[in-house]
DNA sequence: GTTGAGCGTT
C-alpha cells in the first residue's frame, strides 16, 4: 500500500487538513500530532451506524478502519485531562497572563546540525510565524557552531507551537525549548516528567514517543546513553504524568515500570532545604540517592565547626536581610568543587550522532522546597524576607537543649528566581557521629538532604 | 544494569 492522505479535523465540521499515512497504510499518531498538538487518537462518523467510531490505535500507530482510510473526516481525539474543567485552564492561563508570560522570549534550539547557520534557522522558522532573532551559537576561536542557537518570535502562538514539538533542521531532529534563564521558580510541585524504568534496549525515543503520546502530549523523550535501562517522558500537564506512576505499562512486549522523576543531581543543590546546626557537621547538599556524598568531599565540612557566636549571628541577620549573603559564600565553594569536569573527549572529532532525544535540562525543581520552612514565608515571596529575626524564626526544643531554627529563601544570583529555602539552625547538639546510635535516638541523613532522626532515611554513622 | 547533556563572549 503507497503513502496515502487522510482527512483529518478538530471538529467535524470543521475544514480538514490532510495527513500523510506510511508506506504500510498506517498513520502515525505523531504525525498527527505535529499538527494537532495534544492529539492522542482519532474517530470518524462509522457511514453505515452513524456512530462515532475509534480508530485502532497501537502503540502510537493509527490503523486503518476495514475498508481503508476512505474520505471520510477523522475527527482528533484529545486526551480526557487536556479537556478537563476548561475553567481551570483559564483560571492558569490567566494567571500566566497575569505574570506576563504571554510574551513571546527567547527559545533555545537544541540539536542543531553543524551545518546549520542563522539564515536556515530563520527560513525553518518562519513558517510558524514571524521571526524576529536567530542566533547559531559558535566557538569564538573556530567559528564552529556549538549545535545549538536561540530563536524568538513576534507571535506567543509561534512559540507555543514551536516548543511543542520537534523540528527537523538540516536533517536532525531538533527540540525547541525556553531556556534555563527563562525557567520559572515556581514549577509546580508535581513534576510533568516520569522515570520509566526497566526500559529496553530496543526502545527508541520515537517508540516511547509514539507510546506516551496517547496519555497526554509528550514535550519531552531522554534516554541516557549509553544504554543503562531507563528513559525520561515529559509530559505536557503534569496531571496525565502523575496518573501514570505507579503503574506497569507494556511496551513492545515489554513490561516498563513508571515512577516519578527525580530532581536531576545539577538541580538539587540548592532545591531542598537545607538545615546545618552547630553541633552537626551536616550534610547539606548534594546527597544523592546512592547516599550521603561521603563526608570528605564536603565543601562545607567546615560549617561543621560552626558556633553560636555573634559573628555567626551577624552574618545569618545579613543573610536574611539580603537574601543572599551567605549563599553567596556556599554558591561559590559549591561551583568551584563542581566545575572542570566539562570536556568530553567528543568535542575534538565533532560527530553528530543522532539516536538520542534530548535532555529537558534544568526543568525547575526548586519549588518542592519553597514554603518548606515556617509558616511567614509565603506571605514575604517578594524580596526576601522582610521580617525580622522572630517571626521567621521557630524555637525547637528538645531534651538536649534549644535549637533556634529560621529560614532564608536562597536566590539565584543571576536570574534572582528563588531556588529554595535554606533553614539554619544552631544547636546543642554534639557531632552526629559522635550521638548514640542506639537508644532509639540514632540520627540520619534523610533523602532530601536533612536530618533526621527517627527510623527512616539513611544511616549516616552506620555502626 | 530503575534517576538525565549540551543553555546565550554582546
Amino acid at each position: 500500500m503507497a503513502e496515502v492522505y487522510i482527512r483529518v479535523a478538530e471538529e467535524e465540521n470543521e475544514e480538514p487538513m490532510e495527513i500523510p499515512s506510511e508506506d504500510d497504510g498506517t498513520v502515525l499518531l505523531s504525525t498527527v500530532a505535529a499538527q494537532f498538538p495534544g492529539a492522542c487518537g482519532l474517530r470518524f462518523r462509522s457511514p453505515v451506524s452513524q456512530c462515532m467510531r475509534g480508530v485502532r490505535l497501537v502503540e502510537g500507530v493509527l490503523h486503518a478502519p476495514e475498508n481503508g482510510w476512505g474520505n471520510v473526516v477523522y475527527v482528533v481525539n484529545y486526551p480526557k485531562d487536556n479537556k478537563r474543567k476548561m475553567d481551570e485552564i483559564d483560571a492558569s492561563s490567566a494567571v500566566k497572563m497575569k505574570r506576563g508570560d504571554m510574551k513571546t522570549s527567547d527559545l533555545i534550539v537544541l540539536g542543531l546540525p553543524w551545518k546549520t547557520t542563522e539564515q536556515d534557522l530563520k527560513d525553518y522558522f518562519s513558517t510558524f510565524g514571524e521571526v524576529i532573532m536567530v542566533q547559531v551559537k559558535r566557538d569564538a576561536k573556530t567559528g564552529n557552531s556549538k549545535g545549538f542557537g536561540f530563536v524568538r518570535f513576534t507571535e506567543y502562538e509561534a512559540q507555543e507551537k514551536v516548543i511543542s514539538q520537534r523540528h527537523m533542521i538540516d536533517g536532525r531532529w531538533c527540540d525547541c525549548k525556553l531556556p534555563n534563564s527563562k525557567q520559572g521558580p515556581d514549577e509546580p510541585l508535581r513534576s510533568r516528567k516520569v522515570f520509566v524504568g526497566r526500559c529496553t534496549e530496543d526502545m527508541t525515543t520515537d517508540d516511547l514517543r509514539q507510546f506516551f503520546m496517547q496519555y497526554g502530549e509528550v514535550t519531552d523523550v531522554f534516554i541516557p546513553k549509553p544504554f543503562r535501562a531507563f528513559a525520561f517522558v515529559t509530559f505536557a500537564d503534569d496531571q496525565v504524568a502523575q496518573s501514570l506512576c505507579g503503574e506497569d505499562l507494556i511496551i513492545k512486549g515489554v513490561s516498563v515500570h513508571i515512577s516519578n522523576a527525580e530532581p536531576k543531581h545539577g538541580n538539587r543543590q540548592f532545591d531542598r532545604t537545607a538545615r546545618f546546626g552547630n553541633g552537626f557537621g551536616a550534610q547539606a547538599f548534594g546527597s544523592s540517592r546512592s547516599g550521603l556524598g561521603s563526608s570528605t568531599n564536603s565543601s562545607l565540612a567546615n560549617f561543621g565547626s560552626f558556633s553560636l557566636n555573634p559573628a555567626m549571628m551577624a552574618a545569618a541577620q545579613a543573610a536574611l536581610q539580603s537574601s543572599w549573603g551567605m549563599m553567596g559564600m556556599l554558591a561559590s565553594q559549591q561551583q568551584t568543587s563542581t566545575s572542570g569536569s566539562t570536556s568530553s573527549g567528543t568535542s575534538s572529532s565533532r560527530e553528530q550522532s543522532q539516536s538520542f532525544s534530548t535532555g529537558n535540562s534544568n526543568y525547575g525543581t526548586s519549588s518542592a522546597s519553597l514554603g518548606w520552612g515556617t509558616g511567614s514565608n509565603s506571605t514575604t515571596s517578594g524580596s526576601g524576607f522582610s521580617s525580622g529575626f522572630g517571626s521567621s524564626m521557630e524555637s525547637k526544643s528538645s531534651g538536649w537543649g534549644i535549637s533556634p531554627l529560621f529560614h532564608f529563601p536562597v536566590r539565584n544570583p543571576l536570574y534572582g528566581s528563588i531556588l529554595g529555602m535554606i533553614s539554619v539552625s544552631f544547636s546543642l547538639f554534639p557531632p552526629v557521629n559522635a550521638m548514640p546510635s542506639k537508644n532509639g535516638f540514632t540520627p540520619h541523613v534523610l533523602r532530601d538532604g536533612t536530618l533526621g532522626s527517627a527510623g527512616r532515611g539513611l544511616r549516616l554513622n552506620p555502626d
